[in-house]
DNA sequence: AAAATAATTTAGACAAGTCTAAATTATTAA
DNA sequence: TTAATAATTTAGACTTGTCTAAATTATTTT
């Protein structure tokens, strides 16, 4: 039915459309799959004669709801990977996404299913993503950026969004990881900064440009 | 390093090989993999370019110990695939064979390592094949061929030779899985076939043919 | 409103893997 | 041992996905 390849660039579009309804521009495409974008400009070509996507020559693309329920399949599949790898097998959770990017192409929606069911109907996976449902719905929690933050008090870390091994060792060797409990004592106007302090350790500086990845 | 379609080649060609020391002809490779004899002369060249295997224009190939060790680290995936498939996720076991075929190429060696250690270092996968060791090691057992049985009495099916899902299922519907125990109560040497009793049901007959496949 | 710059698309090529049809080599039969 | 048959390889073509370089269209700058 669908390509690895396809599934691939309907993930790349889904994540680049949301948040924003504006069309997705190849330059971002090509930019998110470290592809050229003579090469994006091709697979759009073919996504757009599957219906996948709408394209207009120059100005992007839009993904269709028929792209975006491959598209909500395939990362539900890769977040259930994702928990599987981290809580049966143990694996480290900077270490689990390069799996479920393999993972998350093997085509059996029957297996995906026996693995939830094994999984206990997990909600989040191991980065705080919530799993879109069988029907591709997925159920946001009430998350909020730390850059968006106004009040001081105390917070619960739910996930990140830069998913990079370093960043997640970095975090880990702070004790900051989901479910961590941490309390914002100072906030900077001026420097866009402010302080935080978590797990009974001395208090730590966090640039407003870290907090956006929260 | 190899693709997909390479190691789906190697596996084919180890398979092949097992058993008779000859070349593997090319409408062997053919047959077995349900393509032309173009294309497997084709990748017979790449593969031999690599040192994968020995091959003598029109005489069919011989697999090299380095294209041996790529098969069975596939096929000890395969295996434990399988495992994990019928013991965790509580699939069939008609019913993992196909999933398997797809879940061996994820390349992973760490992810090999916890999924033989979750599982319990298993020695055998659901149809009774041994699984390779981490040095593609075949620790067979004394298993024997239904067919090769002389003397009457009881024995255990530990495995089968045929993995198509109508056979399996076949066997399953009679009561035979991998554990059984059933007794030999007569041969004919004359109509090639003998009588069987198992799990407490009545007599029942199996070809000589049928029987090559335990 | 042109000119300069940036983004996108097209043209043409390549690698992997596949196919059919034709040519070649091996095997079997006469 | 030659002729017929069977198996294998080569030739040439196709698909998917990719690339670079050139042409086209959009956007900014002046
Ligand atoms: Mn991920
Ligand atoms: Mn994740
Ligand atoms: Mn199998
Ligand atoms: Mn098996």
């Amino acid at each position: 039915m669908t390509t690895t390849t396809e599934e691939n660039y309907l993930k790349a579009i889904y994540h680049l459309s949301t948040g924003n309804q504006d069309s997705v521009l190849t330059s971002a495409i090509a930019g998110s799959l470290s592809t050229s974008s003579a090469s994006v400009t091709d697979m759009i070509k073919k996504l757009s004669e599957k219906n996948m996507v709408e394209y207009e020559r120059y100005h992007g693309v839009k993904i269709t709801r028929k792209g975006e329920k491959v598209a909500l399949s395939i990362i539900r599949r890769h977040r259930l990977w994702e928990v599987f790898l981290m809580d049966t097998l143990k694996f480290k959770w900077d270490e689990v996404h390069d799996l479920a990017e393999e993972l998350e192409h093997v085509s059996s929606d029957e297996l995906t299913k026996r693995l939830d069911a094994f999984l206990g109907f997990p909600k989040f996976d191991p980065h705080g993503d919530p799993i879109p449902d069988t029907n591709g719905k997925v159920h946001s929690n009430g998350q909020v950026l730390l850059s968006e933050i106004t009040k001081k008090g105390k917070y619960i870390l739910s996930g990140v969004n830069d998913h990079s091994p370093s960043f997640l060792q970095y975090l880990e060797k702070k004790g900051l990881i989901p479910g961590s409990i941490f309390s914002i004592v100072e906030m900077d106007e001026f420097d866009n900064s402010m302080q935080i302090i978590f797990s009974n350790k001395s208090p730590s500086l966090l640039a407003k440009k870290l907090a956006k990845t929260f």
